[in-house]
DNA sequence: CGACGTTAGATGCACGCGCATCTAATGTCT
DNA sequence: AGACATTAGATGCGCGTGCATCTAACGTCG
């Protein structure tokens, strides 16, 4: 019982926390750097990850985001000049996504205002 | 730096967790009882209160939706007889929600999967 | 009382999302 | 090789969301 409560405690605190953050975070990266959330993440795999050529499955697994959703979102950074879509050559099923300087370039903005938000609405405690 | 990566983690993590509880509890609820994610939160806030009867303003105020997701959740909760609209007599401007017998009856039901969902995918460490 | 700013909700609109499905390229098994 | 299941991504579709705006009911001040 009071096992459940503190369960649905922790639920409840981690949704709003959670809403107020992406909130924030989202209406920041639109605004100063035309960007959704889904892809500065996008981004911020690629350009993180050692190699800069990913194939969509791989980005998949270390994000929340539906395949689905991945390929449009990686359709749209496309479309933004901050991603090129390959085909892989070994298996042309597969599409390798790669930044783009330009891509780089707006990554490296975009993460100050990224934390920046962070800083100032993610509670240190979560 | 450090503290700049640790948020950075903090937050990677929140966004993780989040969507992995969101994402099976939506996929639950719509399934087992017709509701969604905000539908269900709304319900929960409406019975948990001591009084029944929440002005839109006040209900906003607990939740995380944005007014007008919130007035569209009401309407649809409305038409699936869960909930109803009255018409504040001292301020005309306002509306009263107030859950019905049948939305009593759904949340209860409700209760359960989102009980077992969270204790099914909500990491304890948070 | 009449004009004007304000506040509570509702609504038009564009958009990102997940689900289901489609297409094309690989496997596999005979 | 030929038929069938499988896998990687793309796409049609309906839906919930936030933003901006609209409407109606206050309040205020002349």
């Amino acid at each position: 019982m009071s096992t459940e409560a503190a369960l649905v405690d922790q639920w409840r605190s981690l949704l709003t926390c959670y809403n107020e953050v992406a909130c924030h975070l989202e209406r920041a990266l639109q605004e100063s750097h035309g960007l959704t959330l889904s892809e500065f993440e996008t981004l911020d795999r690629l350009t993180t990850q050692d190699c800069d050529k990913r194939r969509m499955q791989d980005l998949a697994e270390t994000m929340y985001l539906s395949q689905s959703a991945l390929s449009r979102t990686v359709t749209r950074l496309v479309n933004a000049g901050l991603v090129e879509r390959t085909h892989c050559e070994l298996d042309r099923r597969g599409i390798f996504v790669q930044v783009t300087s330009a891509g780089r370039a707006r990554h490296a903005e975009a993460r100050q205002t990224h934390l920046s938000v962070l800083g100032a609405h993610l509670k240190p405690a979560g």
